[in-house]
DNA sequence: TTCATTTCCATGTAATTGCATATATTTTTA
DNA sequence: TAAAAATATATGCAATTACATGGAAATGAA
């Protein structure tokens, strides 16, 4: 007589969902919390200096970095505006489209990646890969492409 | 000569690590888009609001709140006083600890889950469920147990 | 070409979250 | 028992995020 179906395949399905939303929060705090211990700035800036490392010459719009990070156009917008701020990426106004820009990571940037890479992977090892069995990681990394986009 | 081994089991766990934060980030967006999209509140008041009744009459103080979801106290302290100014829950001081409190699920409180269930089921359903096999919900479900205290 | 639509990006304001710290109470220690 | 430490909760302030909207340029349709 509840609202709830607290049996049966759609209950596993429910109960996987918050399992995952709530694990993968509570490993993302921790991570983040390893990277301001070491004085380091927040993962979200590595991803997006990583983002515009790959790009290399040809660099980034932002509107390229929303798609590769899923993110909102004005987070992205905000994020861009502070990362300029503390020197880790260069705008450049596009002269083909005069809405657009491109984005390109300074020297900084790069040495900041290099700064985080270790207190990040050391978090990763540490956080995620150390409680888990590789057959699982390896799980992970499959089923979780199921949910992003192109492959 | 990069400062990131592409290659290897290491990277392997790596790639599951983005994949995972990306896909269970993406996934709630889209489900809390669902529901802003049906005029319902966000996501974490439907689980604060189930953890109350799963409390049934003993209630629930604030820090056991915090434990099961998970969150920083602050944050339980103002998720609560929104609650409470939105007529979903009632405190009650506890007398015998004068720093504690316990709280309750309103009539009104009640509603909520019920009108928000259909939207988040389908929403998990949708989102979530969908796109995977009933043995990759498995195991999510159980590899995420992995990272959740008390199994 | 002209006008409507779409794309790309920014921004004012509000809501939320994070951080540091405060307050009151209980528990522990000496 | 007095003092110290720990527990439960709140809150001022700063940073971030969300929402709504704006503006400029490009694209497409008529």
């Amino acid at each position: 007589m509840t609202d709830i179906d607290r049996s049966g395949p759609e209950d596993e399905a429910v109960t996987a969902w918050a399992r995952l939303i709530r694990a993968s929060q509570h490993l993302l705090e921790k991570v983040e919390a390893d990277l301001k211990a070491a004085g380091l700035p927040p993962l979200i800036w590595y991803d997006a200096l990583l983002e515009l490392r790959r790009a290399g010459r040809a660099g980034l719009r932002p509107v390229d970095l929303q798609h590769r990070m899923l993110l909102a156009q004005y987070n992205v917008s905000r994020l861009v505006d502070r990362l300029e701020a503390a020197g880790y990426l260069q705008r450049e106004r596009l002269k083909s489209d005069g809405r657009a820009q491109v984005l390109f990571i300074t020297t900084d940037g790069r040495k900041l990646l290099k700064a985080m890479w270790p207190v990040y992977r050391s978090a990763i090892d540490q956080h995620f890969t150390a409680p888990l069995s590789g057959k699982k990681i390896r799980q992970i990394s499959k089923i979780m492409t199921a949910f992003l986009p192109a492959g």
